[in-house]
DNA sequence: TTTATTCAAAATTACAATATTTTTTTAATA
DNA sequence: TATTAAAAAAATATTGTAATTTTGAATAAA
């Protein structure tokens, strides 16, 4: 369950990720690897492999011979991710909602569950949770769609929501009622194995946080 | 035009994974550190940056502290991408074919010539230039497609194909004739603005493709 | 036959050397 | 004097090597 992280280069690839995500690496800031070796006590050789790596998904860019920085975030950018979470997604969540066994829908429920409990807080004014609210609402959407078959289709997904979640965290303001009311139906209509609903509630819940999300850039 | 390499790591890395697409390195192979410094000569530091790059994009796996190895094949694998090399082209397809300009169509033109003349050489029994082959069916799909005006999804994509590509090489074989038909169908469809039948011929040109290669692993 | 222990092989990481880019300073020209 | 060009210096990225850690194999003890 637990992602085990072992060594010093797979625990900075994370560190300097989640910074990226939730903006403590602010778009386009430059990573000189002298200032990242302070920051995360790592050397050349790890924080390099770690940034090659990140480049090669797209949260940062390498510039030959002229180092890193973090990927810039643009309206067009914005769109041209929620278009293709729109197109995975949905296309996992529809082969998923046929495929999937009990063991999917016991898990789906316990996502559900957690999401729920992390979003009566947030509605509450709790907002030093938002790691958390990630992680719940990321487990959530995957509980959806991993009984799609396709490892591949997962882990094209995983970068994407990824990209689409720095998104969020930028403008900072959350939807609130509107999405929870969304995960709800979305919840509803994939126990009922009703994936024409659940697709077309998936599409409007991220269009709508598409919207959100321009309209504060 | 050129795609100019500069540093040794990322001529490396475009070595070892055209190494890995054409076969020279097997899928499952082990791939020790000492061996590899013999064969590109280059550093552990650079290898490890490569081969790091290339477990992010899934053509090698990374097993923590025990090395990396070629990513294996299986049947599988090769129906999840070639059922994500049809979502994705066909979706650029389309849009493309809508966005199009008149440098569209040029490049298109341009591309489609190249592809043939390479066509009709291995037809003639010529096969010593599988690589340009390579490179023209690649320059003519993305040709195709570059007019989606997504950056995000030809990344995505340009993955993908690879990858497709690689079981293609494993197989050896190439379906000739059938596929040369496809490509100046989905050509004439493309220019005709008619995105219905390039959409429709295109992934037909996929998925027999992937039938023939799956009936001779 | 199983469990420790030791040794060898291999991966990970730090550090140092090299090469490249960027900035600053100096010199030359209009 | 202002402006450009050249040279030098500083900052930074890239790459190689060596030290450290971990794993896997071989041997010895239970």
């Amino acid at each position: 369950m637990k992602n085990y992280i072992s060594t010093l280069g797979s625990s900075t690839y994370e560190r300097i990720k989640k910074d990226i995500i939730f903006g403590a690496l602010a778009p386009s800031a430059n990573l000189k690897l002298d200032g990242l070796k302070e920051r995360y006590t790592a050397s050349v050789t790890t924080l390099r492999e770690a940034l090659k790596t990140l480049a090669s998904e797209g949260f940062v860019e390498a510039a030959e011979q002229r180092g890193f920085f973090v990927s810039p975030v643009s309206k067009n950018d914005l769109i041209e991710i929620s278009d293709l979470r729109i197109l995975l997604e949905c296309t996992a969540l529809k082969t998923s909602i046929t495929n999937g066994d009990a063991d999917w829908e016991g898990n789906l429920v316990s996502a559900r569950h957690k999401l729920q409990m992390i979003e009566a807080k947030m509605r509450a004014g709790d907002t030093g949770q938002i790691e958390l609210w990630k992680r719940y609402d990321w487990e959530f959407h995957q509980a959806l769609i991993e009984a799609c078959n396709s490892q591949n289709l997962l882990a094209l997904h995983a970068i994407i929501y990824d990209k689409y979640f720095r998104y969020q965290i930028l403008v900072l303001t959350n939807r609130g009622d509107e999405a929870v009311a969304e995960h709800c139906e979305m919840f509803e209509a994939a126990l009922a194995r009703d994936s024409q609903t659940a697709i077309k509630v998936l599409e409007r819940h991220i269009r709508l946080g598409l919207e959100h999300t321009l309209s504060a850039m």
